[in-house]
DNA sequence: CGTGTTTGACCTGCGC
DNA sequence: GCGCAGGTCAAACACG
């Protein structure tokens, strides 16, 4: 695909990990410690700066503190406590495209303004937090709008094999043996 | 039987 | 304080 760099959240191209075969990448955001705000008003980038409206500082850890009791998700709270958020639209008939991860859909939502339900997604990985909304844009329904929200913990199941595919089983062997950064680009990027 | 999806209920923050 | 809207939980269900 020729589409632009996307960070996702792991830090990486987005691009290496996601087969973007069939989607049409129409843009996307990074969101770095904020909220995203009015989110589906602001992807298109003819709005102000999407950072705004993020004067709400981190929240903690909540989400790994979470038992059953009130500890709940607040309403454009980065719960994951991580800082990291991407959005980015797609045109595309599906809603979920695949990106190496596992996900694991805890809920769908009818949402004011919108036709279209959001559903939401965690990964479905044994401690990682991170979770994704997606939902169709409410202005062109043949655009998917992709929202991560936190760092993965683990390394996605399919980047071995993307790695191998494009890079050769040595790269393979600097991503298994757990040595490298995910939040940094592997070198060969830098080129 | 294990894993993932569906879906209604519940909780919380915010605006009025 | 109340109602609304968004986000999550969890039981029931479906499927391989």
């Amino acid at each position: 695909m020729n589409g632009p760099e996307v960070p996702n959240p792991n830090g990486t191209y987005f691009e290496e990990m996601v087969d973007l075969s069939g989607f049409e990448l129409s843009d996307y955001l990074l969101l770095e410690g904020g909220f995203e705000g009015d989110l589906l008003a602001k992807t298109t980038a003819n709005s102000e700066d999407n950072s705004a409206g993020s004067s709400n500082e981190f929240p903690r850890h909540e989400a790994s503190e979470r038992t059953n009791s009130n500890i709940r998700s607040k309403r454009g709270k980065n719960k994951s406590g991580t800082g990291i958020r991407v959005a980015f639209r797609t045109k595309s008939e599906l809603e979920v495209m695949d990106d190496g991860f596992k996900w694991r859909k805890y809920g769908k939502k009818s949402v004011k303004n919108s036709p279209n339900p959001r559903n939401y997604y965690k990964c479905s990985s044994g401690g990682c937090l991170v979770k994704k909304r997606v939902e169709r844009d409410r202005d062109d329904s043949s655009y998917v709008i992709t929202t991560y929200e936190g760092v993965h913990n683990h390394e996605s199941p399919c980047l071995v094999y993307y790695n191998y595919k494009q890079m050769g089983p040595e790269v393979v062997d600097v991503v298994s043996s757990g040595g490298w950064d995910p939040q940094a680009p592997p070198s060969h990027y830098s080129g």
